[in-house]
DNA sequence: ATAGGGTTAG
């Protein structure tokens, strides 16, 4: 074999995505002693980065004898196709050091990667156009494209809208990006105005379809979206071979809630990509069909569909929101053998899943094997220890974070505040608050404001919680005033109850949460005839609260439990057992049924026998029937959907003492941690 | 020889 015809091999292999062909030629590469030459080693590191296999890829980059700007993009490229666009940036800098000027292909593929990094890029991608224009690259039609994607998703969609007015040559390329970046920005009216504008002069193809239909979904305009379906069909533009169009139908039916429809085109779908894949299992698991995600994404594993770094951190994020450890696991045992296991964000979101499983050591394991860490990473154990109760954990991180020279943003201060409401710091907390309010780089938000409401407002000290809001420069939201809400019941401040309570009915009045909520304060507060006609309101209005939903897995078999019913076919037993051990805590504690309801029920209390039906209990007496008291190794573990009621909490501390056993139940709120008689959050949550 | 337009972790 000469060497022309490698390359046309290669070339081949590349195209199709061929992985044992691609081997195949690589060996006979290796054979003849072209592997290192450069123009043939630089067709390798494409082929393997097309077949998805970075760690070939970065084999035959390390091997070569001579690299040029060619190499390194290539190589670039791979990780960006990968979905890794924090180590394309990675390579971009190490190839900046080796002193390699960038080309503008470079470039291009260098923006695309700071705008899928996103704001948290720190304003990556504003230096890279600045290199752009000294280098004179910023009018290259491919450069100019990809800095409008770079600032539309940097959150400077007017930036984007700026290089595209200046563009010598508008390809439809850059007719689409603009397009996509104003349907990203959820600026749907420009974003038609211009697909108007485009017509005059361009043929729309199925680009631009897609982003129209993502302007659609992204506004939740599910009607629009079916009229841009159809004159799709009219148009000619069968989805079911294109894999970007029907890509984006899934999308937007997901997006609009039509799981039906967004199922239906994907099954008409010939080639499914990972995309896709990704858009349905997420969709599913968002509308909480556990069952439907878990068919779906076996289907998708054995497939054959390669798997990225998107795909691997999504499903991570369902398993740890439903706590599907056994799951978990297994994914993560595949990133270890996979390239796409360098990934940060799938380590990230594998952080975040041992958290939510209530695997605290598990998670810190994990994190401090991490060859790298940025600011998601600290955020997420932040976080975990925030849910734990652990508040110094919380601030030592934090503090170490930026020890390690990584800043926090936003997002991070609001991990590390409510860490320190949850545990009480009011100090710390007031402290890294005052903080953030100096810092001139991140501009706090309302959710800030609410993790300040919410440290007074456990203290008692409503009143200042009340002010805050008042004083705020930012304008209150539905959730501020929530959390006030939530505190003046938990101190049973009449007054100041139904006053915030009158604003949320004036400004949030569709949502349910806020009449149980005043309804509790009135009917604690004794005003009986008040409770009856806000509960009559609220029927009127044919609103139903949110229902509580528990969780627990025995024997690798998920069971559900909603407060209330009686689904489960063990009932009988379950309240036998459960009535049982409440007579041995009465006995042993003098524990009474139902004497501390009031504290933060959020279920349905307004009969008594209706707290002996909660979810959490449900799910702890399956466990005793199947259990006994024969097994007491392993801690036993509950999942809420909403927060635990006071009833509950006093019940399980009750159980974990009686029959000497370890409970940790994850509610809607954080970990509750239940062994010898107490509980972790120190009965104050 | 290498590029650009639709899904993703806190």
């Amino acid at each position: 074999m000469h060497r022309g015809a490698i390359t046309e091999l290669i070339k081949t292999c590349a195209k199709g995505s061929l992985l044992s062909g691609a081997l195949q030629v690589h060996g006979n590469a290796l054979k003849m002693g072209f592997a290192c030459v450069l123009t043939i080693g630089n067709d390798l590191i494409d082929m393997y980065a097309k077949c998805g296999r970075l760690d070939f890829a970065g084999k035959v980059f390390d091997e070569l004898s001579e690299r040029n700007v060619v190499s390194w993009t290539a190589f670039m490229v791979g990780f960006l196709k990968d979905g890794n666009a924090e180590k394309c940036l990675k390579v971009f800098d190490e190839m900046i050091v080796s002193g390699f000027q960038p080309n503008e292909y470079t470039l291009s593929t260098t923006l695309k990667a700071c705008g899928l990094v996103g704001p948290a890029g720190h304003g990556a991608g504003i230096q890279v156009h600045g290199v752009c224009i000294k280098s004179g690259f910023e009018l290259h039609d491919v450069v100019g494209n990809s800095v409008i994607f770079m600032y539309s998703r940097s959150g400077m969609v007017d930036e984007g809208e700026r290089m595209f007015e200046i563009m010598p040559v508008k390809s439809l390329v850059s007719w689409n990006a603009m397009i996509a970046g104003f349907a990203y920005g959820g600026d749907g009216n420009k974003c038609l105005c211009l697909f108007k504008q485009m017509q005059k002069q361009e043929v729309p193809d199925e680009f631009t379809f897609a982003s129209l239909l993502k302007a659609c979904s992204g506004l939740g305009a599910g009607r629009e979206g079916t009229q841009v379906h159809a004159s799709l069909i009219t148009n000619g533009f069968v989805n079911t071979n294109n894999s970007i169009l029907s890509g984006a139908l899934t999308d937007l039916y997901v997006k609009c809630g039509c799981l039906t429809e967004a199922r239906k085109v994907f099954d008409l779908t010939v080639q499914k990509n990972v995309v896709q894949w990704t858009t349905l299992i997420l969709g599913y698991a968002q509308e909480g069909f556990v069952r439907e995600t878990m068919d779906l994404f076996s289907k998708f594993w054995v497939s054959g569909t390669r798997i990225d770094g998107h795909v691997l951190s999504s499903v991570i994020g369902v398993f740890a929101d439903f706590a599907l450890v056994v799951q978990g696991r297994q994914v993560h045992s595949y990133t270890i053998k996979s390239p796409s296991g360098e990934d940060v964000s799938v380590a990230n979101s594998l952080i975040d899943f041992y958290h939510k499983c209530g695997l605290p050591d598990e998670a810190e394991v994990h994190f401090r094997e991490m060859h790298k860490r940025n600011v998601v990473s600290w955020t997420t154990m932040i976080n975990g220890h925030g849910k734990h109760g652990h508040g110094k954990a919380a601030i030592n991180l934090f503090n170490e974070m930026q020890l390690e020279g990584v800043e926090p943003d936003d997002v991070a201060y609001l991990a590390l505040l409510s860490a320190c409401s949850h545990a009480g710091l009011i100090e710390q907390c007031q402290y890294y608050f005052s903080r953030l309010i100096s810092d001139h780089q991140i501009k706090p938000k309302v959710e800030h404001y609410a993790c300040m409401v919410d440290l007074l407002g456990r203290a008692g000290r409503l009143q200042e919680a009340k002010e805050l809001i008042e004083n705020m420069p930012l304008e209150a939201n539905v959730g501020i005033w929530q959390t006030l809400l939530s505190a003046c019941r938990v101190h049973r401040n009449l007054n100041m109850g139904r006053e915030v309570g009158r604003i949320l009915l004036r400004i949030d009045g569709d949502n349910p949460a806020n009449y149980v909520i005043l309804s509790n304060i009135l009917s604690e507060a004794g005003k009986w005839s008040e409770c009856a006609e806000l509960r009559e309101k609220m029927k009127k209005k044919g609103m139903k609260k949110q229902g509580g939903c528990s969780w627990i897995e025995i024997n690798k078999e998920v069971h559900f439990f909603y407060g209330g019913y009686n689904t489960h076919p063990e009932t009988e037993k379950i309240h036998f057992v459960l009535k049982e051990v409440e007579k041995k805590m009465n006995e042993e504690l003098g524990y009474v049924h139902g004497v501390s309801y009031a504290m933060h029920d959020v279920e349905d209390e307004s009969k008594e026998e209706n707290l002996r039906m909660h979810s959490e209990k449900l799910a702890i007496g399956l466990w005793l029937v199947v259990n006994g008291e024969k097994e007491k190794g392993e801690a036993i573990r509950v999942y809420k959907n909403l927060r635990v009621c006071g009833d509950c909490h006093e019940f399980i501390k009750g159980v974990s003492k009686v029959l000497d056993i370890v409970l940790v139940v994850r509610d809607a709120n954080r970990f509750h941690r239940f062994e010898h008689g107490v509980c972790s959050c120190g009965d104050y949550w």
